[in-house]
DNA sequence: ATGGCCCAGTCCCTGGGA
């Protein structure tokens, strides 16, 4: 069984006692983090490494940030392709061994895009240009491909406590949620909706508006499976029960178990 | 009913998040 987790901890530093919790906890084999928010040099690589994990950091100064924690060795690429000009540290993606062959890994922080009305949108939607274009490419490989992160996207009503507070954000805008259908129309199955219809489902609630309080959450963070993954999908967990703790993130973890 | 937070940097305010 390979468990994969993927979680927006808004600053690694902020949260390591979390993360160390969850990792003892969950014992997931690989973990997705955004928003790491600190160089490569400021990650507490060791205290992580000390758990048994192998830490891969693709980090900038205090902004965004994504990383991949595994418990096998692995190969990391950091950044997306398609924009040398990009600087922003949103993209990486990893080659894990496992006993029945290797699986691609990414860790996603999708631009969040908002004002819409700014430049801020236009860059989401290249870099979901971007992320559709090195998808369509991973997938020709035709191996396990988890594309795991922060997608910043509600991808329908059902998928927010309150989808009208949200029409004009650039998280759930008409624009938004089509790039993201195009790239699940790829071939790439969203884990949660391939076990459940539910809603109220959620993975993000909002600081500013006491959402936790209220359960005014969203689910914007997204494990998305090749066929050769799907196949091989046997549960999915949202891990609520970081976000009712002290000084929790935003984010609450999401995983899955694959039968690798 | 309303307004309400949390992070990093270099920092006592600004910019960013969603």
């Amino acid at each position: 069984m390979l468990r994969i987790a993927t979680w927006n901890v808004n600053s690694i530093r902020q949260r390591l006692s979390h993360l160390l919790d969850y990792l003892k906890e969950a014992k997931p084999d690989a973990v997705c983090l955004q928003e790491t928010k600190c160089l490569d040099d400021a990650f507490p690589r060791l205290e992580i490494e000390d758990l048994g994990y192998n830490v891969a950091s693709h980090g900038q100064k205090g902004f965004n940030g994504v990383a991949i924690l595994a418990k096998r060795p692995f190969e990391t690429k950091p950044g997306l392709p398609g924009d040398p000009n990009d600087e922003q540290a949103r993209y990486i993606e990893a080659e894990l061994s496992t006993d029945k062959g290797a699986v691609r890994l990414a860790s996603i922080y999708l631009p969040n895009g908002n004002p819409a009305g700014s430049e801020k949108y236009p860059y989401k939607l290249a870099f979901m240009d971007r992320l559709i274009a090195h998808a369509r490419r991973l997938l020709a490989l035709e191996e396990p491909l988890i594309l795991a992160g922060d997608y910043n996207v509600i991808p329908e009503p059902r998928d927010a406590a309150k989808p009208e507070q949200w029409l004009d954000d650039a998280l759930f805008l008409p624009q938004t949620r089509a790039k993201f259908r195009e790239l699940l129309n790829l071939g790439l199955t969203d884990a949660l909706r391939a076990t459940t219809d539910s809603g109220g489902l959620y993975t993000f609630w909002d600081f500013k508006t006491f959402g936790w309080q209220r359960n005014n959450g969203i689910r914007i963070d997204h494990l998305l499976l090749s066929p050769q993954a799907a196949d091989r999908l046997a549960s999915v967990a949202i891990d609520k029960e970081m976000r009712g703790r002290d000084k929790a993130s935003d984010h609450t973890p999401i995983r899955i178990d694959l039968d690798l």
